[in-house]
RNA sequence: GGGUCGUUAGCUCAGCCGGUAGAGCAGCGGACUUUUAAUCCGUUGGUCGUGCGUUCGAGUCGCACACGACCCA
Protein backbone atom coordinates (compact mmCIF):
# COMPACT_ATOMS: atom_id res chain seq x y z
CA UNK A 1 0.00 0.00 0.00
CA UNK A 2 2.41 2.61 -0.88
CA UNK A 3 -0.72 5.36 -0.96
CA UNK A 4 -0.79 5.15 2.65
CA UNK A 5 2.99 6.09 3.14
CA UNK A 6 2.56 8.63 0.14
CA UNK A 7 -0.13 10.24 1.73
CA UNK A 8 1.38 9.75 5.03
CA UNK A 9 4.43 11.58 4.06
CA UNK A 10 2.98 14.42 2.61
CA UNK A 11 1.46 15.56 5.64
CA UNK A 12 4.99 15.87 7.41
CA UNK A 13 6.92 18.79 5.95
CA UNK A 14 9.76 18.92 3.84
CA UNK A 15 12.66 17.91 6.59
CA UNK A 16 15.21 19.68 4.29
CA UNK A 17 18.09 18.29 6.82
CA UNK A 18 16.59 19.76 10.10
CA UNK A 19 17.88 17.64 13.00
CA UNK A 20 15.00 15.55 15.07
CA UNK A 21 15.31 13.49 18.30
CA UNK A 22 12.87 10.57 18.04
CA UNK A 23 11.58 9.15 21.55
CA UNK A 24 12.37 5.79 20.17
CA UNK A 25 10.46 2.97 22.98
CA UNK A 26 10.75 -0.53 21.21
CA UNK A 27 7.49 0.10 19.63
CA UNK A 28 5.97 -0.07 16.24
CA UNK A 29 4.77 3.73 16.50
CA UNK A 30 7.85 5.39 17.59
CA UNK A 31 10.24 3.13 14.84
CA UNK A 32 7.93 3.93 12.15
CA UNK A 33 8.01 7.53 13.29
CA UNK A 34 11.72 7.97 13.06
CA UNK A 35 11.57 5.55 9.73
CA UNK A 36 9.18 8.33 7.82
CA UNK A 37 11.16 11.26 9.28
CA UNK A 38 14.69 9.86 7.87
CA UNK A 39 12.39 9.58 5.10
CA UNK A 40 11.69 12.74 4.60
CA UNK A 41 14.89 14.44 4.70
CA UNK A 42 15.21 14.74 8.41
CA UNK A 43 18.77 13.89 9.93
CA UNK A 44 16.94 11.78 13.10
CA UNK A 45 18.42 10.36 15.67
CA UNK A 46 16.83 7.98 18.37
CA UNK A 47 16.32 8.48 22.44
CA UNK A 48 15.66 5.31 24.67
CA UNK A 49 14.26 6.92 27.80
CA UNK A 50 14.62 5.01 30.76
CA UNK A 51 12.56 6.40 33.43
CA UNK A 52 11.55 3.80 35.83
CA UNK A 53 13.82 1.42 38.10
CA UNK A 54 12.55 0.33 41.03
CA UNK A 55 12.28 -3.47 39.47
CA UNK A 56 14.88 -4.28 36.93
CA UNK A 57 14.78 -7.26 37.94
CA UNK A 58 10.96 -8.09 38.70
CA UNK A 59 9.06 -10.68 36.30
CA UNK A 60 7.31 -7.71 34.49
CA UNK A 61 10.12 -5.68 33.51
CA UNK A 62 10.52 -5.27 29.42
CA UNK A 63 13.04 -2.39 29.20
CA UNK A 64 15.72 -4.71 28.56
CA UNK A 65 13.84 -5.76 25.63
CA UNK A 66 12.41 -2.98 24.81
CA UNK A 67 15.90 -1.73 24.45
CA UNK A 68 17.10 -4.50 22.27
CA UNK A 69 14.06 -3.78 20.00
CA UNK A 70 14.55 -0.12 19.73
CA UNK A 71 18.03 -0.67 18.75
CA UNK A 72 17.36 -3.35 16.20
CA UNK A 73 14.52 -0.68 14.45
CA UNK A 74 17.01 1.95 14.65
CA UNK A 75 19.80 -0.22 13.10
CA UNK A 76 17.46 -1.20 10.51
CA UNK A 77 16.11 2.63 9.88
CA UNK A 78 19.76 3.37 10.00
CA UNK A 79 19.85 6.52 12.70
CA UNK A 80 22.06 6.25 15.77
CA UNK A 81 20.44 5.44 18.65
CA UNK A 82 21.29 6.85 22.52
CA UNK A 83 19.90 6.10 25.92
CA UNK A 84 18.84 8.49 28.76
CA UNK A 85 17.89 8.07 32.29
CA UNK A 86 15.04 10.40 33.32
CA UNK A 87 14.40 8.15 36.30
CA UNK A 88 15.07 10.83 39.23
CA UNK A 89 12.74 13.39 37.30
CA UNK A 90 10.08 10.88 36.83
CA UNK A 91 9.78 10.20 40.30
CA UNK A 92 10.23 13.49 41.48
CA UNK A 93 7.66 15.06 39.10
CA UNK A 94 4.94 12.11 37.99
CA UNK A 95 5.38 9.58 40.17
CA UNK A 96 5.02 11.72 43.58
CA UNK A 97 2.26 13.35 42.03
CA UNK A 98 0.75 10.22 41.10
CA UNK A 99 1.15 8.41 45.04
CA UNK A 100 -0.20 12.05 46.26
CA UNK A 101 -3.30 11.39 44.11
CA UNK A 102 -3.96 8.55 45.09
CA UNK A 103 -3.56 8.94 49.00
CA UNK A 104 -6.19 11.57 48.49
CA UNK A 105 -8.57 8.95 47.34
CA UNK A 106 -8.40 10.10 43.65
CA UNK A 107 -7.80 8.57 40.46
CA UNK A 108 -4.83 10.38 38.80
CA UNK A 109 -3.70 10.03 35.23
CA UNK A 110 0.55 9.59 35.31
CA UNK A 111 0.73 9.42 31.84
CA UNK A 112 -0.62 12.87 31.09
CA UNK A 113 1.88 14.38 33.47
CA UNK A 114 4.77 12.38 32.10
CA UNK A 115 4.23 13.56 28.70
CA UNK A 116 4.27 17.24 29.97
CA UNK A 117 6.78 16.87 32.50
CA UNK A 118 8.93 14.39 30.87
CA UNK A 119 8.91 13.56 27.14
CA UNK A 120 8.18 16.89 26.13
CA UNK A 121 10.33 18.66 28.85
CA UNK A 122 13.40 16.69 30.42
CA UNK A 123 13.55 14.83 26.77
CA UNK A 124 12.86 18.09 24.78
CA UNK A 125 15.30 20.21 26.95
CA UNK A 126 17.58 17.24 26.05
CA UNK A 127 17.37 17.15 22.39
CA UNK A 128 17.67 20.99 22.56
CA UNK A 129 20.88 20.28 24.42
CA UNK A 130 22.03 18.08 21.87
CA UNK A 131 21.43 20.43 19.10
CA UNK A 132 18.01 19.50 17.66
CA UNK A 133 15.51 21.40 16.23
CA UNK A 134 12.65 19.70 17.17
CA UNK A 135 11.44 16.02 18.71
CA UNK A 136 9.09 13.58 17.48
CA UNK A 137 7.39 10.88 19.14
CA UNK A 138 5.00 7.87 17.87
CA UNK A 139 1.68 9.17 19.54
CA UNK A 140 -1.27 9.45 17.16
CA UNK A 141 -2.32 12.95 17.24
CA UNK A 142 -1.61 15.89 14.94
CA UNK A 143 0.00 19.90 15.28
CA UNK A 144 -1.01 22.40 13.05
CA UNK A 145 0.67 25.51 12.87
CA UNK A 146 -0.99 28.75 11.32
CA UNK A 147 -0.72 32.55 11.58
CA UNK A 148 -2.96 34.92 14.09
CA UNK A 149 -2.34 38.65 14.57
CA UNK A 150 1.08 38.38 13.21
CA UNK A 151 2.06 35.52 15.19
CA UNK A 152 2.27 31.78 14.87
CA UNK A 153 -0.23 29.84 16.55
CA UNK A 154 0.18 25.74 17.72
CA UNK A 155 -2.92 23.89 17.75
CA UNK A 156 -3.49 20.02 19.04
CA UNK A 157 -5.60 18.08 16.76
CA UNK A 158 -7.06 14.52 17.28
CA UNK A 159 -5.84 11.90 15.08
CA UNK A 160 -6.76 10.72 11.37
CA UNK A 161 -7.76 7.49 13.49
CA UNK A 162 -9.73 8.34 15.37
CA UNK A 163 -9.81 4.62 17.64
CA UNK A 164 -6.02 5.76 18.23
CA UNK A 165 -6.19 9.29 18.75
CA UNK A 166 -3.99 9.82 21.80
CA UNK A 167 -4.46 13.83 21.95
CA UNK A 168 -6.16 12.66 24.95
CA UNK A 169 -2.42 12.73 26.77
CA UNK A 170 -1.05 15.63 25.41
CA UNK A 171 -3.48 17.71 26.79
CA UNK A 172 -1.01 19.54 29.01
CA UNK A 173 1.28 20.89 26.38
CA UNK A 174 1.95 24.12 25.53
CA UNK A 175 2.74 25.81 22.76
CA UNK A 176 6.43 26.14 23.33
CA UNK A 177 6.26 22.45 23.89
CA UNK A 178 4.22 22.15 20.65
CA UNK A 179 6.39 24.16 18.73
CA UNK A 180 8.69 21.40 18.94
CA UNK A 181 7.19 18.67 18.69
CA UNK A 182 6.38 16.21 15.27
CA UNK A 183 3.84 13.91 15.47
CA UNK A 184 4.41 11.91 11.53
CA UNK A 185 2.18 9.14 12.70
CA UNK A 186 -1.09 11.33 13.20
CA UNK A 187 -2.09 11.33 9.77
CA UNK A 188 -2.34 7.32 9.80
CA UNK A 189 -4.16 4.73 10.67
CA UNK A 190 -2.66 1.93 13.23
CA UNK A 191 -2.68 -1.05 9.91
CA UNK A 192 -0.81 1.26 8.05
CA UNK A 193 1.83 2.12 10.40
CA UNK A 194 1.84 -1.79 11.03
CA UNK A 195 2.28 -2.37 7.38
CA UNK A 196 4.64 0.46 6.95
CA UNK A 197 7.20 -1.41 9.61
CA UNK A 198 6.82 -4.95 7.99
CA UNK A 199 7.39 -3.18 4.29
CA UNK A 200 10.67 -1.59 5.94
CA UNK A 201 11.84 -5.19 7.55
CA UNK A 202 11.34 -3.41 10.99
CA UNK A 203 11.31 -6.31 13.79
CA UNK A 204 8.33 -4.64 15.83
CA UNK A 205 6.05 -4.76 12.42
CA UNK A 206 4.31 -7.19 15.03
CA UNK A 207 4.84 -6.47 18.40
CA UNK A 208 2.13 -5.91 20.70
CA UNK A 209 1.20 -2.37 22.07
CA UNK A 210 2.48 -1.70 25.12
CA UNK A 211 0.10 -0.73 27.61
CA UNK A 212 -0.14 -0.16 31.52
CA UNK A 213 1.59 3.05 33.55
CA UNK A 214 4.56 4.46 30.52
CA UNK A 215 7.52 3.30 31.91
CA UNK A 216 6.80 1.28 34.29
CA UNK A 217 4.60 -0.86 32.02
CA UNK A 218 1.18 -3.13 33.07
CA UNK A 219 1.19 -5.17 36.22
CA UNK A 220 -1.10 -6.10 38.90
CA UNK A 221 -1.91 -2.96 39.72
CA UNK A 222 -3.16 -3.71 43.54
CA UNK A 223 0.32 -5.35 44.18
CA UNK A 224 2.24 -2.50 42.61
CA UNK A 225 0.32 0.25 44.75
CA UNK A 226 0.48 -1.86 47.93
CA UNK A 227 4.51 -1.19 47.48
CA UNK A 228 4.06 2.63 47.41
CA UNK A 229 1.21 3.08 50.39
CA UNK A 230 -0.15 1.43 53.05
CA UNK A 231 -3.28 -0.24 52.34
CA UNK A 232 -5.92 0.93 55.35
CA UNK A 233 -9.11 -1.35 55.11
CA UNK A 234 -12.32 -0.07 55.87
CA UNK A 235 -16.45 -0.95 55.23
CA UNK A 236 -18.12 -0.85 51.94
CA UNK A 237 -21.49 0.56 52.37
CA UNK A 238 -24.97 1.03 50.15
CA UNK A 239 -25.13 4.42 49.34
CA UNK A 240 -28.63 4.41 49.24
CA UNK A 241 -29.26 2.65 53.17
CA UNK A 242 -26.01 3.21 54.83
CA UNK A 243 -25.31 -0.82 55.10
CA UNK A 244 -22.57 -2.26 55.73
CA UNK A 245 -22.07 -4.57 52.60
CA UNK A 246 -18.22 -5.64 53.06
CA UNK A 247 -15.02 -4.63 53.56
CA UNK A 248 -12.37 -3.11 51.50
CA UNK A 249 -8.77 -3.45 51.55
CA UNK A 250 -7.87 -0.06 50.83
CA UNK A 251 -9.52 2.99 48.82
CA UNK A 252 -7.21 3.64 46.59
CA UNK A 253 -7.81 0.38 44.88
CA UNK A 254 -11.22 1.64 43.77
CA UNK A 255 -12.03 3.94 41.09
CA UNK A 256 -16.01 5.35 40.50
CA UNK A 257 -17.39 3.00 38.39
CA UNK A 258 -15.72 0.51 39.35
CA UNK A 259 -16.95 -3.13 39.74
CA UNK A 260 -14.63 -5.56 40.13
CA UNK A 261 -12.85 -6.26 43.33
CA UNK A 262 -15.56 -5.43 45.69
CA UNK A 263 -16.28 -8.97 46.22
CA UNK A 264 -20.23 -8.23 47.08
CA UNK A 265 -22.41 -11.17 46.02
CA UNK A 266 -26.34 -11.51 45.86
CA UNK A 267 -27.77 -9.15 48.51
CA UNK A 268 -31.64 -9.94 49.07
CA UNK A 269 -33.29 -7.13 48.84
CA UNK A 270 -32.55 -5.99 45.63
CA UNK A 271 -33.26 -7.84 42.79
CA UNK A 272 -34.83 -7.10 39.29
CA UNK A 273 -38.22 -8.29 38.27
CA UNK A 274 -36.18 -11.53 36.82
CA UNK A 275 -34.89 -12.63 40.31
CA UNK A 276 -31.54 -11.32 38.83
CA UNK A 277 -28.96 -9.69 41.12
CA UNK A 278 -27.45 -6.90 39.05
CA UNK A 279 -23.21 -6.34 39.91
CA UNK A 280 -22.47 -2.92 42.35
CA UNK A 281 -20.32 -0.22 41.29
CA UNK A 282 -18.45 1.92 43.45
CA UNK A 283 -20.53 5.46 43.60
CA UNK A 284 -18.25 7.24 46.05
CA UNK A 285 -15.77 7.55 49.20
CA UNK A 286 -14.92 8.75 51.91
CA UNK A 287 -11.39 9.34 52.72
CA UNK A 288 -11.50 10.76 56.58
CA UNK A 289 -13.80 7.74 57.33
CA UNK A 290 -12.60 5.24 55.08
CA UNK A 291 -15.78 4.40 54.09
CA UNK A 292 -16.48 2.90 50.24
CA UNK A 293 -19.65 3.56 48.69
CA UNK A 294 -21.18 1.05 46.39
CA UNK A 295 -24.74 1.42 44.51
CA UNK A 296 -26.29 -1.45 42.31
CA UNK A 297 -26.70 -1.26 38.61
CA UNK A 298 -24.78 0.10 35.90
CA UNK A 299 -27.58 2.43 35.48
CA UNK A 300 -27.97 3.79 39.47
CA UNK A 301 -28.51 7.72 38.98
CA UNK A 302 -25.88 7.94 41.70
CA UNK A 303 -23.28 7.34 38.65
CA UNK A 304 -24.75 9.82 36.43
CA UNK A 305 -23.22 13.98 36.38
CA UNK A 306 -23.95 16.23 34.16
CA UNK A 307 -21.34 18.42 35.77
CA UNK A 308 -17.95 18.26 36.87
CA UNK A 309 -15.37 21.00 38.20
CA UNK A 310 -11.79 21.21 36.91
CA UNK A 311 -9.01 22.40 38.38
CA UNK A 312 -5.40 22.85 37.64
CA UNK A 313 -6.08 23.70 33.82
CA UNK A 314 -4.01 24.11 31.23
CA UNK A 315 -5.25 25.33 28.19
CA UNK A 316 -2.91 25.04 24.69
CA UNK A 317 -3.61 28.16 23.03
CA UNK A 318 -2.26 30.12 26.23
CA UNK A 319 -5.86 31.56 26.55
CA UNK A 320 -9.24 30.05 28.09
CA UNK A 321 -11.85 28.68 25.53
CA UNK A 322 -15.46 30.14 25.66
CA UNK A 323 -17.95 30.27 27.88
CA UNK A 324 -21.12 28.85 27.01
CA UNK A 325 -20.34 27.85 23.33
CA UNK A 326 -20.71 24.11 22.04
CA UNK A 327 -17.92 21.98 22.76
CA UNK A 328 -17.51 18.60 23.34
CA UNK A 329 -15.20 16.89 26.17
CA UNK A 330 -13.76 13.68 27.32
CA UNK A 331 -13.74 12.85 30.62
CA UNK A 332 -11.46 10.11 30.35
CA UNK A 333 -9.44 8.25 27.81
CA UNK A 334 -11.48 6.52 24.85
CA UNK A 335 -14.36 7.73 25.53
CA UNK A 336 -16.02 9.58 23.07
CA UNK A 337 -16.06 13.26 23.54
CA UNK A 338 -19.52 14.26 24.45
CA UNK A 339 -21.10 18.16 24.05
CA UNK A 340 -20.54 20.35 26.96
CA UNK A 341 -20.14 23.95 27.76
CA UNK A 342 -18.16 25.97 29.75
CA UNK A 343 -20.69 27.69 32.48
CA UNK A 344 -18.08 29.43 34.67
CA UNK A 345 -14.50 29.69 34.37
CA UNK A 346 -11.55 31.62 35.97
CA UNK A 347 -7.82 31.20 36.15
CA UNK A 348 -8.05 27.59 38.19
CA UNK A 349 -11.57 26.31 37.60
CA UNK A 350 -13.83 25.24 35.10
CA UNK A 351 -17.23 24.20 35.73
CA UNK A 352 -18.80 22.04 32.58
CA UNK A 353 -21.97 20.83 32.01
CA UNK A 354 -22.76 18.25 29.64
CA UNK A 355 -25.72 17.74 27.53
CA UNK A 356 -25.88 14.82 28.73
CA UNK A 357 -25.30 13.07 32.06
CA UNK A 358 -22.17 11.10 31.90
CA UNK A 359 -21.39 7.96 33.69
CA UNK A 360 -18.66 7.62 36.44
CA UNK A 361 -16.55 10.90 36.52
CA UNK A 362 -13.89 10.19 38.02
CA UNK A 363 -11.92 12.69 40.79
CA UNK A 364 -8.20 12.91 39.44
CA UNK A 365 -8.75 11.90 35.60
CA UNK A 366 -8.59 14.76 33.22
CA UNK A 367 -11.65 16.14 31.63
CA UNK A 368 -10.36 17.19 27.95
CA UNK A 369 -12.15 20.36 26.02
CA UNK A 370 -12.18 19.72 22.58
CA UNK A 371 -13.63 21.89 19.50
CA UNK A 372 -14.28 19.70 16.54
CA UNK A 373 -11.10 18.00 16.14
CA UNK A 374 -8.76 20.72 18.01
CA UNK A 375 -7.77 19.77 21.27
CA UNK A 376 -8.06 22.69 23.45
CA UNK A 377 -6.72 21.65 26.59
CA UNK A 378 -8.50 20.81 30.17
CA UNK A 379 -8.07 20.50 33.73
CA UNK A 380 -8.07 17.93 36.62
CA UNK A 381 -12.16 16.54 37.81
CA UNK A 382 -12.22 17.55 41.07
C1' G B 1 -45.02 -26.26 74.37
C1' G B 2 -47.77 -26.16 69.44
C1' G B 3 -47.79 -24.54 64.27
C1' U B 4 -46.09 -22.65 59.46
C1' C B 5 -42.23 -21.83 56.17
C1' G B 6 -37.25 -22.46 55.01
C1' U B 7 -32.26 -25.17 54.77
C1' U B 8 -29.42 -26.32 46.76
C1' A B 9 -22.34 -23.49 44.20
C1' G B 10 -18.45 -17.95 48.13
C1' C B 11 -23.50 -14.64 48.15
C1' U B 12 -28.84 -14.22 46.69
C1' C B 13 -32.00 -17.61 44.63
C1' A B 14 -34.54 -21.14 40.56
C1' G B 15 -35.32 -26.31 40.04
C1' C B 16 -43.04 -28.25 36.98
C1' C B 17 -46.27 -34.07 37.86
C1' G B 18 -39.35 -38.27 41.12
C1' G B 19 -34.62 -40.04 36.44
C1' U B 20 -27.67 -38.34 39.27
C1' A B 21 -28.59 -29.89 39.35
C1' G B 22 -29.12 -24.15 36.94
C1' A B 23 -29.08 -18.35 36.93
C1' G B 24 -27.37 -13.61 38.48
C1' C B 25 -23.67 -11.68 41.47
C1' A B 26 -18.71 -12.66 43.31
C1' G B 27 -14.08 -15.15 41.85
C1' C B 28 -10.65 -16.63 37.95
C1' G B 29 -8.72 -16.24 32.72
C1' G B 30 -8.60 -13.75 27.98
C1' A B 31 -9.76 -9.63 24.47
C1' C B 32 -9.78 -4.35 24.31
C1' U B 33 -6.42 -0.35 26.22
C1' U B 34 0.35 3.81 26.68
C1' U B 35 -3.73 5.91 33.40
C1' U B 36 -7.21 3.66 36.75
C1' A B 37 -11.54 1.66 35.26
C1' A B 38 -15.64 0.29 32.25
C1' U B 39 -17.10 -3.08 28.39
C1' C B 40 -16.92 -7.80 25.75
C1' C B 41 -15.76 -13.11 25.63
C1' G B 42 -14.72 -17.48 28.28
C1' U B 43 -14.59 -20.19 32.90
C1' U B 44 -13.71 -22.80 38.03
C1' G B 45 -16.94 -24.03 42.09
C1' G B 46 -22.21 -28.15 44.72
C1' U B 47 -21.51 -36.14 47.99
C1' C B 48 -28.73 -30.45 46.99
C1' G B 49 -28.71 -29.54 56.38
C1' U B 50 -28.15 -34.85 58.72
C1' G B 51 -30.06 -39.89 59.21
C1' C B 52 -33.45 -43.63 57.94
C1' G B 53 -37.28 -45.20 54.62
C1' U B 54 -40.49 -45.75 49.85
C1' U B 55 -38.84 -46.62 44.69
C1' C B 56 -35.37 -49.76 39.33
C1' G B 57 -34.07 -44.61 40.56
C1' A B 58 -35.06 -38.81 45.25
C1' G B 59 -32.74 -32.09 45.49
C1' U B 60 -37.75 -33.54 44.18
C1' C B 61 -42.16 -38.30 48.25
C1' G B 62 -42.48 -40.10 53.85
C1' C B 63 -40.59 -40.10 58.93
C1' A B 64 -37.10 -38.41 62.58
C1' C B 65 -33.42 -35.05 64.10
C1' A B 66 -30.50 -30.33 63.75
C1' C B 67 -30.39 -25.25 62.58
C1' G B 68 -32.98 -20.56 61.01
C1' A B 69 -37.24 -17.21 60.39
C1' C B 70 -42.05 -16.10 61.65
C1' C B 71 -46.83 -17.09 64.18
C1' C B 72 -49.91 -18.92 68.34
C1' A B 73 -49.86 -19.97 73.42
Amino acid sequence: MASAMASAMSTIPDGEGMKVVVGISGGVDSAVAALLLKRRGYAVSGLFMKNWEDDDDGEYCSTRQDLIDAAAACDRIGIDLDAVNFSREYKARVFADFLREYEAGRTPNPDILCNAEIKFRCFLDHAMNLGAARIATGHYARVRAWESDGRREYQLLKAEDGTKDQSYFLCRLSQAQLAKSLFPLGALYKREVRRIAAEAGLCVADKKDSTGICFIGERPFREFLMRYLPARPGEIRSLDDGRVLGEHRGLMYHTIGQRKGLGIGGIRERQDETGEHDAWYVAGKDVAANVLYVVQGRDHPALLKERLAALDLNWIAGRAPRMHWVYSARPRYRAPDMPCEIDALDSERAEIVFAQPQWALAPGQSVVIYESTVCLGGGIIA
